[in-house]
DNA sequence: GTTCCGCATGAATCGATAG
DNA sequence: ACTATCGATTCATGCGGAA
């Protein structure tokens, strides 16, 4: 039996054993960053961290549906002058688990951390980084479709015979084009780089990701009345996308504080009105 | 005796050999992708891909003075439904041979190539990888200083080569609307996302980055007079980037057809009077 | 001289079909 | 089963000629 709506209080991998095979659409999440958050969460260490994730992933290999999605918010430290290698062993490591490294997104932060060193700038890019358990996975990426672009208004207006008609390259890309497939049309996909800000205004809580974030992936990868699981659910933020967007969630949290914090946040945003700004369209936001 | 501003015709593993040690400040280069372009290079397979470069970087530290960087641009393709994982392993690797992986900066594209699949969306990044031979290497960070401002704010590099000349014109004029917008206004260190524009209509010689990536490495990490190396020069963008900020450059092409566009891109770039639009930079007029 | 507008171009990837 | 080839799909930019 699922539970759902809950955030589940106690060590993760422990948590994450209490529930059943195959029972989640979604999986978003950023883990404490290996010696990151030391005054809040257990620090671990860049070196013990592959090790201490490995465990975790396999379960929630075994708990994602096989055409579900695991998004992993993370982004390697630099220490002692150098990135750490950990993201990238993990990708390597989790793809022996028979895990597929299917893409990698990037959220470009509009505001980053100030800061300034002298051997390299502020760090505005995360990865997000994409897996799943098999080829064919769900997909709805008309739902994260944004405006087109000012371009088309002069440029549609009036088709040429080249327009018309299937234009093949001549270089040999093999890339044609029919832009008379554009007429009428208001809205493109997107790609795979998020341009979004970080939310400065969490008043003494270290919320790692802005709720456009959690609220993007789950858009694209899930449908409503769907189940979205966050393993690492600090303050909450992926509940709260996910009942602003009519999704199910569970959370795991082990930490006393931020589990109580979560379960304010998402009372504060059950208490709300749906129809208020928080629920309106995506991409208005990001304006 | 090391021979400056010339492009060597030949594979660049040989060519690399005949090079003295230490003797680059920065290499930046843009190696053929896994598999792509294969009408024009000769293909090097995802599987061969790391076996294959891993002795060119090793001849690549060797002729790296200890105080200089490398810059890698690299970007790893999808194949069968996966992101290949040539690139962190080779960053793995590398490492073994003693670089370090100082930093990884980002190529956030402003036009991206189109395309429509059902389990992605387009690519709009590729990966400038840092690597170094100690941790203390040269950086001049206030040569790619950006004034702040309201738009300038919004993206941090958004300077297409139309803009720039404009700009730069019109500062001559009198009249620069932008620039003197700038004017006055303080400076602040860029981040590690760089956002700029592909250049794809430039008469029949596209090159696979823009001038400007290889112009922001060359100032960040470089004097005047200092020798930039490019070991897969392509249609010669390095070489270019180098004569308009008075670097020294060193290039190397195997292909025939590359090389004498290469030449002709140099010879084209010297022919043009220092004192043009083109031969300004922006960043050097605004201080 | 300036703005407007037409249009070629690009480190792509997947699925289907053919050998 | 495995590889090779081909067709379908797509968006923003900069150049150059026209207004």
């Amino acid at each position: 039996m699922l539970e759902i709506d809950k955030i589940l209080k106690g060590d993760c991998l422990t948590s994450l054993k209490t529930l059943p095979d195959s029972c989640i659409n979604l999986i978003f999440t950023s883990p404490p960053y290996a010696d990151n958050r030391r005054k809040t969460y257990k620090g671990i260490s860049t070196k013990e961290y592959v090790n201490w994730f490995l465990p975790i992933s396999a379960e929630l290999h075994r708990v994602l549906k096989n055409d579900g999605t695991f998004i992993l918010n993370i982004k390697e430290r630099a220490e002692n002058g150098e990135r750490q290698t950990y993201v990238i062993e993990l990708i390597l490591e989790m793809k022996n688990q028979g895990w597929l490294w299917t893409e990698e997104y990037i959220w470009h932060k509009k505001n980053c951390y100030p800061g300034k060193w002298p051997n390299r700038f502020r760090d505005a890019w995360e990865r997000c980084v994409q897996f799943n358990k098999q080829k064919h996975f769900k997909m709805y990426q008309e739902s994260v479709m944004v405006p087109i672009g000012n371009w088309s208004k002069k440029r549609l207006v009036k088709l040429s015979e080249t327009d018309r008609k299937r234009d093949v390259s001549k270089v040999g890309s093999g890339f044609g084009k029919n832009v008379s497939n554009w007429l009428g049309k208001e809205y493109v996909y997107p790609t795979n780089v998020l341009y979004l800000s970080t939310e400065c205004s969490n008043r003494g809580h270290s919320a790692s990701f802005p709720v456009l974030l959690p609220t993007w992936f789950i858009k694209l990868f899930t449908l409503e009345n769907d189940v979205v699981l966050d393993p690492f659910i600090g303050s909450g933020t992926t509940a709260v996308a996910c009942i602003n967007l009519n999704r199910h969630y569970i959370g795991i949290e082990a930490m006393e504080h931020y589990h109580q914090l979560a379960m304010d946040n998402i009372g504060k945003r059950n208490g709300k009105n749906k129809t208020e700004p928080e629920k309106a369209n995506l991409w208005s936001l990001l304006k």
